[in-house]
DNA sequence: CCTATCACCTGCAGGC
DNA sequence: TGCCTGCAGGTGATAG
């Protein structure tokens, strides 16, 4: 599921259907999802807290508690299942249990989904620590110009596609929208980061936002889909090249490399790496 | 400090 | 049908 606009579109989604919900009981079936804190100690600091609210930084999705805040991350197929309560089913991992006969599962195939617990709601703080304090600006933060993203730039000698990945810098763009955005603003994917005039960075902080606010509009993009209660985004009939044939601008066929060890697609035509 | 590569898992598609 | 390889929305550890 996850960059900005899934993760954003599941904090809401979830937001409407498990606020105010009371966890009667944790059950968990993977450990290893649970990272800074005993599973026994999960469990226990988790009995019989209220979800109060619902946030996001970066990729991450941020369960407020009472005096605790559970940050999860989905990694590339986690995803979130409100059921009656039953056995669990395959993939679920994590199942809280809701006093109301609920239940809200943790399903990921693959597992490298997280799960970091803090026992406080300040967030200043949790801000600091691990996973989070490698959470750069949010694209759509004010703070984040271009005269400041082209600073950072200029020491930066890997590929564009690979520091719009890196979420230090500005946080939310995935495999996916980092194409999108490449291909929007005409830039080759193997561009050298520092290399980027201050125009051409502009356009890249301009075609993020543009790209991410259309798809969370959409509800984020589903390119496998699943069955069951997975919410399926409509921003998938919106790409212009991630997994295209041709390019929309000038038909012709679309390249598709490896960047970073990511499949990357972009046009030979319209992508250039200089100017 | 910087960059590159592998590791973490499972399932699926395609080649032979 | 079965085996093998490569691939998948992400990031963290490790090695130069």
């Amino acid at each position: 599921m996850p960059e900005l606009p899934e993760v954003e579109t599941v904090r809401r989604d979830l937001k409407r259907h498990v606020l105010g919900k009371t966890i009667q009981r944790v059950g968990i079936v993977y450990e290893k999802i649970i990272r800074n804190i005993a599973p026994d100690d999960f469990m226990v600091a988790l009995q019989g807290q209220t979800i109060s609210d619902l946030k996001r930084k970066g990729k991450y999705l941020l369960f407020m508690l009472e005096g605790a805040v559970l940050v999860s991350h989905l990694r590339m197929e986690g995803k979130y299942i409100l059921k009656k309560d039953e056995p669990p089913a395959k993939h679920e991992h994590v199942i809280f249990h809701f006093t109301d006969g609920s239940s809200l599962r943790y399903h990921d195939v693959r597992k490298f989904g997280t799960m970091d617990l803090f026992q406080t709601d300040d967030l200043e703080s949790i801000y600091l620590m691990p996973p989070l304090n490698k959470v750069g600006h949010d694209p759509f933060d004010d703070e984040l110009t271009p005269e400041m993203l082209h600073e950072r730039f200029q020491k930066i000698s890997k590929p564009i596609k690979t520091t719009l990945l890196d979420q230090r810098i500005m946080s939310g763009l995935g495999n996916i929208y980092a194409d999108e955005v490449c291909f929007l603003a005409k830039i080759h994917p193997e561009t050298s980061t520092k290399k980027l005039s201050l125009e051409r960075v502009a356009a890249v902080l301009f075609h993020a936002r543009e790209v991410l606010k259309k798809a969370i509009a959409l509800g984020g993009t589903t390119i496998k889909s699943f069955s069951s209660h997975e919410i399926s985004g409509r921003f998938q009939n919106e790409l212009l090249v991630h997994t295209k044939e041709n390019c929309p601008n000038c038909r012709e066929r679309i390249t598709k490399i490896k960047v970073g060890g990511r499949g990357t697609y972009f046009c030979e035509r319209c992508q250039r790496m200089e100017k």
